[in-house]
DNA sequence: TTAAATAGGACTAATTTGGTCCAAATTGCC
DNA sequence: GGCAATTTGGACCAAATTAGTCCTATTTAA
């Protein structure tokens, strides 16, 4: 299968619909929930991580909650990736700290950081925004929503 | 992390190690074991599952082994990766199957599939034979030295 | 007939992942 | 100042996946 983590899944969810939310004022971690149907615990795990890495800026405390922080076209979907899996290497051998277990494995080594380039290249240069394109509309169509009190 | 499983890891090794052995013959998994420093139950699993998905051919009985279905240039890193662990899909989304478990998550669904396809062409532009090539004197050299009885 | 191989599949242990929950710290507002 | 709404940090357990081993059947050459 070669998946990304369910989480990691989940992860460009949420930041793919931040994206999509007004950007002029924070979103709070049950309102993602509600919007996403993901639930709430997981959300705010989700939530923490990426504030921690530094994709989100979050504002405490009553009012407080979380916002994007560089524009969606800064943020590549390689940023989230790494903010849940660590460094995009699809062995180990691709990482600085590469201990083969079995001798010849070390033998591949080089290919493998040519592979690994090209699949790094691919998920950077697809941005949050790209992303979100697709729901752009329906998410001006919600915004509209919320003005004219319907739900 | 976003890793190939280990079991991949070693069939990729495995074939690697094969590529870079005498074609004229067959080799059994006791010989690859001591070769790869691959426990010979594992070896033994990995062989069959690749003889099995048409990578190697196998001969049964006394004097059998294992042999390159097709040349090492014919044989990409994407063919024994999906040999292992099925079609090459980041995210359920990008299979036939999707069955997402919250609604948003198809609106992501197009930009993964652009981003899949990318990761398999850069694994099917990678062949054996490229993995192989930098053992390929040490290969011929292990050869010669059969001939002249050393070990 | 025997020995050397592969074939097929069952089984268990180890590891990773997913998901939830609780207590603490922060902040705005009345 | 106190309350309510948030994020923060970390612990914890259950579920799923993966790794690794082993046993038995089948095939084949000598």
């Amino acid at each position: 299968m070669m998946r990304i983590n369910k989480l990691t899944d989940y992860g460009i969810v949420v930041m793919t619909r931040i994206a999509d939310m007004d950007q002029s004022r924070v979103h709070t971690a049950r309102e993602i929930s509600e919007d996403t149907r993901i639930p709430l615990p997981t959300v705010t795990r989700l939530l923490k991580t990426l504030s921690g890495n530094g994709l989100l800026d979050s504002q405490r405390g009553s009012q407080g909650g979380y916002s994007l922080s560089r524009s969606s076209e800064e943020i590549s979907v390689a940023d989230i990736i790494e903010t849940f899996e660590g460094p995009i290497a699809l062995t180990e051998c691709s990482t600085n700290t590469c201990e083969c277990s079995y001798e010849t494995k070390c033998s591949v080594e080089e290919p493998w950081q040519k592979i690994n380039d090209t699949v790094k290249n691919a998920l950077e240069g697809i941005s949050l925004n790209q992303m979100a394109g697709k729901n752009q509309n329906e998410g001006l169509l919600n915004l509209s929503m919320n003005y004219s009190g319907g739900m």
